[in-house]
DNA sequence: CACGGGTGCGCG
DNA sequence: AAAGCGCGCACCCGTG
């Protein structure tokens, strides 16, 4: 059963069910009656936009089991090759398209709303004046999804990526529980204690030496022109201050360099002035961006959530009495391409073992790091260097899943759209692609037109190549966490409130991080791995690719792994 | 002073 | 050894 909600006059919300008449309610009632409805009816919400409607309906403590997200749902429709025929994809390009208007959480009074429609028909506003109604745009989607070529895994994607709006809300209402007191100790290890005004002490002194050393007394470290110039001046042959090339490099001002900026990459990044501004009342809360990537991947806004470092882990630490389940999906992207295939050969390499060691023993290559950096260099594309060369042995061990990416670069380099397992299409190339193409192929076309035609056909090649695999590895991802925040909601009593119980607090491509009660964190392991069976068994059906997981029930994030 | 491109580095 | 995919963010520096 679907209940459509819709805001109608300021400070009032539309309920619309399919077998009665709308009523319009305050928007303070809201939160009661969807807490009745989920007890009563367990209903699918119908909503714009789930950033703008779930959060204060979590900051009164209800929780809703099932959502459709129009606005996520909309530009998947509006994309997917399979559904290319249908009324939704054929339409001129509408409101629902324009992502801007729906970026505007609050709720537009209605003078403000028609002062500015009247004024300037192009403003955010006055778009979301003209925006459709969302049960318009609800039977439009619904008739998209059925019309299409694969209805069933249409419907899957947009309840998949539908429950991802919900755990990305829920997530950050939620947080992720994060020690100040110990980033704190490990910034004030590193850096010396936080400065009132300019750099911490001991990058200072690195500075200082590194000035001497190279004898520029007025060197900017954090200017990679001027630190070059002063190596060159040094009698070292750099061309650029990367690190890798620098670690390459035999001088005494090497060492203090690479430890500076080390060093000044934590302090910017993730030093004093991040905790203030993203860690609050022991919770890190990053703003996720649910289908954010191209792919379908998520993006976050601030804070750098998936970019967490390795070394500031240790300060994710679970509350007294509680535990981090930390999981993660082995050789995700390999395994989404096994199954993608239907590769027999690679899903028996990849059964009940790490998926490289059976590479390995199929005889294709002699190492591990090989089996890897051969199974990389097929899914980006890569043609020169240790991963190309391993390409061919590759190809005659797996003859099916080489040959998908083959052709999906192949179908990237001609201009044409790639389609993931459950429907997500990628965008056409855009216009400056077209032209460079069709200079190429004029009667005038320079050698020059030439090069930089076929050269960005290949770069368009190796993104249709990778996004088949990455984006169909992201459908993975949301299956694998939809169904387990279903499990951690069995897991907590009846009645009681998200962060009662066992619950999602960290998501980052292939792993998850759920903040259970230490009684529970047993069978909440068995929930992460039972759920990633189902995601497999949701995207491949029958075909036999295993998607093994590891999750560690520790007291720190940097424990685990 | 704001903006945007380039560089460099963190993550998968 | 630093190519080959997808990102976000801080910082520098040239331009308007």
């Amino acid at each position: 059963m679907h209940i459509l909600l819709e805001r109608a006059a300021p400070g009032r919300v539309a309920v619309i069910r399919h077998d009665r008449d709308a009523v319009e309610i305050e928007e303070a009632e809201l939160p009661e009656l969807v807490r009745a409805e989920e007890v009563a009816a367990r209903p699918r919400w119908v909503w714009s936009d789930t950033r703008t409607w779930y959060p204060p309906l979590l900051r009164a403590g209800v929780r809703v089991e099932r959502c459709v997200d129009l606005r996520l749902s909309h530009a998947i429709l509006r994309a997917s090759t399979l559904s290319a025929r249908s009324g939704l994809a054929l339409a001129p390009p509408g409101s629902w398209d324009d992502a801007a208007h729906l970026e505007e959480a609050p709720v537009p009074t209605s003078a403000t709303l028609f002062d500015l429609d009247a004024a300037d028909s192009t403003t955010t506003r006055a778009q979301t004046a003209a925006l459709p109604s969302a049960a318009a745009e609800f039977a439009a989607q619904q008739d998209a999804a059925a019309t299409s070529t694969e209805p069933g895994r249409l419907r899957l994607l947009l309840a998949a990526e539908s429950a991802g709006a919900l755990i990305a809300a829920e997530m950050r209402h939620a947080g992720l529980p994060y020690s100040v007191e110990r980033h704190d100790a490990l910034l004030t290890q590193l850096l010396g204690p936080r400065p009132r005004y300019g750099r911490p002490a001991i990058m200072e002194e690195l500075v200082t030496r590194l000035r001497d050393l190279l004898e520029t007394p007025g060197l900017n470290p954090d200017s990679p022109p001027e630190v070059l110039k002063a190596l060159q001046r040094a009698g070292l042959m750099a061309t650029s201050t990367r690190s890798w090339e620098l670690r390459e490099l035999d001088h005494p001002a090497i060492p203090p360099l690479l430890r500076y900026k080390k060093l000044s990459r934590l302090y910017s990044a993730n030093g004093w002035v991040w905790l203030d501004t993203w860690v609050a009342d022991g919770r890190f809360r990053p703003d996720y961006l649910p289908g954010g990537v191209v792919t379908g991947r998520w993006a976050t806004r601030g804070g750098g959530a998936l970019q967490l470092p390795k070394e500031v882990r240790g300060a994710v630490v679970a509350d007294p009495g509680w535990k981090l389940v930390v999981a993660d999906a082995a050789q995700l992207e390999p395994r989404i391409l096994t199954g993608l295939a239907g590769d027999t050969a690679m899903a028996a390499a990849g059964r009940g073992r790490d998926l490289y060691a059976g590479i390995v023993a199929t005889g294709a290559v002699a190492e591990r790091a090989q089996a890897k950096v051969a199974m990389l260099g097929a899914m980006y594309g890569a043609t020169t260097g240790d991963s190309g060369r391993l390409m061919p042995r590759l190809a005659r061990a797996f003859p099916r899943a080489v040959r998908l990416v083959e052709d999906a670069a192949r179908t990237g380099e001609n201009g044409g759209v790639v389609t993931s397992r459950l429907g997500r299409s990628s965008p056409p190339p855009g216009a400056g692609w077209r032209n460079s193409q069709s200079a190429a192929s004029g009667a005038e076309s320079t050698p020059a037109d030439e090069r930089r035609a076929r050269s960005q056909a290949r770069d368009w090649g190796r993104f249709t190549r990778n996004f088949v695999v990455q984006a169909s590895a992201a459908e993975w991802a949301l299956c694998w966490m939809a169904e387990l925040r279903n499990r951690l909601a069995e897991l907590t009593p009846a009645g009681e409130s998200l962060t009662a119980g066992p619950h999602l607090v960290y998501f980052l491509h292939d792993e998850v991080i759920v903040h259970a009660p230490a009684e529970s964190a047993d069978a909440v392991a068995a929930a992460v791995t039972e759920s990633a069976a189902l995601a497999g068994r949701l995207l491949f059906g029958g075909f036999p690719v295993d998607f093994p997981v590891t999750a560690a029930i520790v007291d720190s994030y940097g424990e685990a792994k």
